[in-house]
DNA sequence: CGTCGCGTTGACAAGGTTCAAATTTGGTGG
DNA sequence: CCACCAAATTTGAACCTTGTCAACGCGACG
């Protein structure tokens, strides 16, 4: 889980972003169609990033096209500053989404004359380091119900227990993100379908309602 | 891979730890036995930490006993800093070891008053976010033999290319890093000592020489 | 000299992948 | 608004990589 602002207020240069280093940092906003690339691994890291509305994916990629996702940034997320002059991912729009953009110069150089900006800071990126260190405990040694429950509830939570789920993103994405094959993740889904653990809501497969979410939690190790 | 000082040259208060905050920072010095608890998860997080001599294993654990190791940390490289006030992970010593402690309160204030501290500590922290992305792509989308050719190329680059590897972990926390059995990590290592890749030098298994490091390096992705 | 930790190897089982096909859903243009 | 086509999802069956279980070898050490 990275960096939320709880109620996600979208006026321009409010956030978390732009707080850290006591407003004196100036943003913009830019909106990425679906599929769109924000920022590219090698690219330079110019910029750090805010989800304003939409959701994105940051992803490694090896030569022969396997694709593992890093994480999934949702409304309010930070992204971006993980590195040091060069983006070690690509990030790109799942759909039609919003960013906040500051330039990472000048948030660092703000930063530097906060006292608490230093603290601040830090305890932004090791919150992307517990994610990460998170994630790597669930590709190393979870089974694929365990995954994809993982997922699920890391989703619930992200968006505040909402009674119905809307993922933005297809099930490639998930599988990409878990370490597993799509037609693995749907078998899974299917199965906590069969538990009635979930329900899928209306025509698409995209709206999942959690009915059981104790049943869902002991699915995860 | 992680922060490590070249030469590691091993008078108290030398090294990055140190460095960072301009030389300010009190640090001592303490030696745990083969097998000892740095520090367990869950606990306060209070002091930072640099190997000197040896080697520690920092991992994550589920309910059932299994294991997730996040990183092997070697001599030179600084560990424990990376989450806020709680440690997210155990940390032991595999070897007797020898490590340098900083408090990290006095590493923060200090750091407090560097112009370029805050740099370095955020490109310090960086390296561990880079570590866990592509320890991420590995565990998620790699196979054994890859991972375990992964595991070789990373320890011979961290001990900058020796004649010969001495690895001070045992075949279960090679598997445990990787996301394997051991088993699995033996047959691996059998199968490039076939293909003349490697070979192990006197009686024990831990002294690995690369004999063909090209060769190696195409069975990583 | 027996035991213990560590590592290797073999046989078999199992979870997840691959390949294929059917079905549904979403988007686009007429 | 509807028809059509591409993309997404589900499901089945065979296969394969890795895990499981077991046996064995070897060196260290009491």
């Amino acid at each position: 889980m990275l960096v939320r602002v709880k109620g996600s207020s979208h006026q321009p240069s409010d956030g978390r972003l732009a707080a850290l280093a006591g407003e004196r940092v100036f943003s913009s906003e830019y909106t990425y169609r679906r599929g769109a690339e924000l920022f590219g691994e090698g690219e330079d890291a110019e910029y750090v990033y805010q989800t304003i509305s939409g959701a994105v994916r940051t992803y490694k990629l090896l030569p022969d096209g396997r694709r593992q996702i890093n994480s999934f940034h949702l409304i309010g997320d930070m992204f971006g500053l993980e590195n040091g002059a060069i983006h070690r991912f690509t990030a790109e729009a799942i759909v039609e989404t919003k960013v906040r953009i500051v330039r990472r110069r000048s948030l660092l150089d703000a930063m530097a004359n906060e006292s608490t900006g230093v603290t601040n800071l830090l305890s932004l990126i090791t919150l992307n380091l517990q994610h990460a260190e998170n994630h790597m405990l669930l590709l190393g040694r979870k089974s694929s119900l365990e995954r994809v429950a993982a997922f699920l509830i890391e989703m619930d939570e992200r968006l505040v227990h909402p009674d119905e789920l809307t993922l933005p993103m297809n099930r490639r994405d998930i599988a990409d993100y878990l370490g597993l094959k799509l037609e693995t993740v749907s078998r899974a889904l299917s199965t906590m379908r069969d538990k009635r653990i979930l329900r899928f809501n209306g025509v698409t497969q995209r709206q999942v309602v959690l009915m059981d979410r104790e049943g869902l939690a002991k699915l995860d190790a």
